[in-house]
RNA sequence: GGUCCCGUGGUCUAGGGGUUAUGACAACUCGUUUACACCGAGUAGAUCGCAGGUUCGAUUCCUGCCCGGACCACCA
């Protein structure tokens, strides 16, 4: 440990191998110690580790660390997402391939071999660098081959008891590239558009509406207005005839209706949009598809049939002006949804698909998060929020190639739904044959399986289960079966979709909560104080981060962060991060230079200083120790932080200095006994935030008189034997730090020589430590009076 | 649009009914002293976003507003 050139990428490298290789953190099932699980966040690995990742991953490795010290036996596993549309999308762009040239079993069969064989990998290696401390034989993949049974059987179950039924809605479609798309597969496009005000009749006089979608007019279902509308009010109950298709729609109210948009009253076509396809649920209005898969107008647009939409818009817009139904055509550019693939404005289609029934569960999902410890605690209101809000049962259908497939089949006569064996699981209905030969209804022997697969959350919201299911076969299965684990950690964007398909899922299978606590972490920004985006150029990788300036710095960083807030990412804070990691080698250094006569043996009585010195430690224990079990790493770090730096390194090491350097026997000890219990126990503090400075300072000064393997396998540091008040040590910090004023005015060093004068009651107070207090002010001599400080 | 969080020296930040308002970075002055100049000591720098209210007393609690951020939703 030479000075100045701490060469953290060497030292990280060789305790992160040493880790490894001693598996520090390997998790023993057979152990009887308390278990603390920690139901491990999948990541959606979508290229390299990202800043996100490295915040959340480190400021769960904290609490991981903390209890495995403070003596539990913590499960902590470490899964990936490799579910779904991300990895599509990720292989797609690495492999330049196309799924949907592809056939589907070698597009699966392509991203199994990248996934295992670049992807996970390649983010594991980052992680690791990070120091996090899991135990990453325990690992799964929610898409290997345990996570697609687990996550079948799920839907066998849900279906057996009810809570899965398939349905006919709506699903983005893009009449291009003639698939449906997910949400995620959008871009928006500003395109340039009309907004026409036309002609409704009712009782013959004229109702008039604005739309830029003119050519779903034979597709309407329905008018609205807001029921705070007086100008339609009169309407209510009434019909209005559509122009030029001329057949009536009745006029009612919905507050998602807009008083100032257009004319205040809109008419619903059941694949508009969005607000038109709820309209059509809630009111439960019929169903009228204008559009064809392939983009054409449909029958019930009359003689517009067989157009194209953009076509039948503008034929549309002629006729109604000549028939004198258009008021008013207003240019407009807006903002529509596109296929991000090929640029077409994507529309709604009616496609079977399965749904989780929960929408009768409100009360009871609002029951469950309530019974789970949130930190901090005004994140629960973003659940509650969302399920306030919740309008539709779980739609778990995706029409993508890649994901786990539903486990079942669909007789090709009437539809009967044919699932899977249990046993069989997992399968791929699209290879494998389906469970029964004839159809138990109606006897056909013709199948044809799902093509579809499941969400990605319906995979990812089973991790509790994933969990159990790697330790089924070991000692404490039992001990963690049906019970809530003890925690999970994840980002705040997430709550309302893993954290509560988590929740529902736990309850639906097992009626318990799928964890005790909650922990949101905090997150970091970029240097513009704005989230990092590839739009905004404002990322930063953990990589780049961890070369520069340690994973420590890193973890340091993520450390100043508050439960559930948001930092911009602060350079001052990696400055601050490496002068910590500096200061630390440096009053190690100095401590063991003076420990080498060291026999680890108490002195036969304490100096007085010392003692109080190690109450202030106590102190500082208790508060660190309470602000980690309430998951406040900053305000713990900030706290051990301070107490090393200002308390020991500026006033303990001053005062005992020339005691070290010169005396012997019990005033030695004494002092050698506070410096190597001291330093020992913040360090323990530390090291569940910077674990590789810690451990490198462990294994070079204490690892000979200390029995554990690793600092990380080390009790948390206990109380010293002693009580009492601190005032004397409070007052003589007050008098050195007066001293050091006098001297810095005066333009004299620090250790020049003085005649200190105190006044009669602080002399008193300070007499039990009169010895230290000259040495650390150089005094020759103290006096009694008015305070003064002379030089000699 | 809804919800939530935040606003404290130049910058970042701690605190949370009575404090001398915490610390870091930057600035300035001084200091080589057997851990550390990637250091130490000291100095200056803040009407605690704005306006009301509650209170003996508000930076802190309440209401409204403004600013910044995030999440969710929406865009006929």
């Amino acid at each position: 440990m030479s000075k100045n050139n701490y060469d953290f990428n060497t030292v990280e490298e060789k305790w992160r191998k040493f880790w490894e290789k001693e598996k520090i953190y390997k998790f023993d099932p057979s152990s009887n110690k308390k278990i603390f699980s920690v139901d491990t966040p999948p990541p959606t690995i979508s290229g390299r580790l990202h800043m996100g990742h490295a915040f959340g991953d480190a400021q769960q490795d904290f609490f991981v660390r903390f209890k495995r010290m403070r003596g539990f036996n913590v499960l902590n596993p470490f899964g990936t997402d490799n579910n779904g549309l991300p990895t599509l999308k990720l292989v797609e762009k690495e492999k330049k391939v196309d799924s949907r040239k592809m056939k589907r079993e070698d597009f699966i069969d392509l991203c199994n071999k990248v996934i295992h064989e670049e992807f996970i990998p390649m983010f594991l290696d980052g992680v690791k660098r990070l120091g996090i401390s899991a135990d990453f034989d325990l690992f799964y993949s929610t898409i290997d081959k345990r996570s697609r049974k687990i996550s079948q059987k799920s839907f066998l179950d849900l279906y057996k008891i009810g809570r899965e039924y398939r349905l006919e809605a709506p699903a983005l479609w893009c009449p291009n590239c003639q698939t449906t798309i997910a949400q995620m597969e959008l871009e928006d496009k500003e395109v340039k558009s009309s907004f026409v005000d036309i002609v409704f009749k009712v009782d013959g006089k004229n109702l008039i509406i604005s739309t830029t979608r003119p050519e779903l007019l034979p597709a309407s279902v329905a008018m609205f207005y807001h029921p705070k509308d007086k100008r339609y009010k009169h309407l209510k109950g009434k019909n209005a005839t559509v122009p030029l298709f001329n057949f009536e729609v009745p006029i009612l109210e919905d507050e998602r209706a807009e008083m100032d948009k257009g004319t205040g009253i809109a008419y619903c076509a059941t694949f508009g949009d969005q607000t038109d396809m709820e309209w059509q649920k809630i009111h439960k209005l019929p169903i009228k598809e204008a559009i064809t898969l392939d983009g054409k107008m449909t029958s019930i647009a009359g003689e517009y049939k067989g157009m194209d939409i953009k076509d039948a818009r503008r034929k549309i817009i002629n006729d109604l002006r000549e028939k004198k139904l258009l008021l008013n055509e207003k240019k407009i550019i807006h903002i529509v949804n596109v296929c991000e693939r090929c640029g077409t404005e994507v529309e709604f289609i009616s496609h079977k698909q399965w749904f989780v029934k929960y929408l009768d569960l409100k009360k009871d999902m609002l029951k469950w998060g309530k019974e789970i410890k949130w930190h901090p605690r005004y994140m629960r209101q973003r659940y509650n929020n969302w399920i306030h809000g919740l309008k539709w049962d779980w739609c778990i259908s995706r029409q993508i190639p890649f994901g786990i497939p539903f486990p079942v089949w669909y007789c090709k006569n009437c539809d009967e739904v044919i699932l899977a064996k249990e046993k069989d699981l997992p399968v791929d209905p699209v290879e494998d044959k389906p469970s029964v030969k004839t159809c138990p209804k109606c006897n056909c022997k013709e199948f044809i399986p799902e093509k579809d697969i499941m969400n990605t959350w319906a995979t990812s919201s089973l991790t509790p289960t994933i969990i159990h299911d790697l330790l089924k076969d070991t000692k404490i299965s039992s001990k963690i079966k049906n019970k809530p684990m003890d925690i999970r950690r994840n980002g705040q964007d997430i709550i309302t979709f893993w954290d509560f398909n988590t929740i529902v899922k736990s309850q639906l299978h097992y009626k318990i909560n799928p964890w005790k606590e909650l922990y949101i972490n905090g997150w970091i920004l970029g240097r513009d104080g704005h989230k990092m985006s590839k739009s905004r150029g404002n990322g930063i990788s953990p990589d780049d981060v961890i070369k520069e300036w340690g994973a420590d710095v890193l973890r340091y960083l993520s450390s100043s962060v508050k439960p559930g807030e948001a930092v911009a990412f602060s350079d001052k804070e990696l400055v601050a991060g490496k002068k910590f990691i500096t200061k630390l080698l440096n009053a190690s250094k100095f401590v063991f230079m003076n420990l080498e006569d060291y026999n680890g043996k108490k002195p036969k009585k304490l100096e007085k200083i010392d003692e109080l010195f190690l109450i202030k430690l106590n102190n500082l224990i208790q508060e660190a120790t309470n602000y980690f079990e309430i998951y406040e790493f900053s305000k713990a770090k900030a706290e051990i932080e301070k107490f090393f730096w200002q308390i020991f390194c500026d006033n303990y090491l001053e005062i005992i200095k020339k005691r070290i350097y010169n005396e012997k026997g019990d005033k030695r000890i004494s002092a050698q006994y506070t410096l190597y219990q001291s330093l020992l126990a913040m360090l323990k503090m530390i090291a569940p935030l910077m674990p590789f400075i810690a451990e490198e300072i462990y294994q070079g000064y204490f690892k000979k008189t200390q029995k554990d393997k690793s600092i990380h396998l080390s009790n948390w540091p206990e109380k010293m034997g002693v009580k009492g008040k601190t005032e004397t040590f409070d007052l003589m910090i007050e008098v050195i730090s007066k001293v050091r004023q006098k001297k810095s005015k005066a333009k004299k060093a620090m250790n020049s020589e003085i005649i200190l004068t105190l006044e009669k009651k602080q002399a008193d107070k300070l007499k039990s430590v009169v010895d230290d207090l000259m040495a650390v002010t150089n005094a020759q001599e103290i006096k009694s009076g008015r305070f003064k400080v002379e030089f000699v």
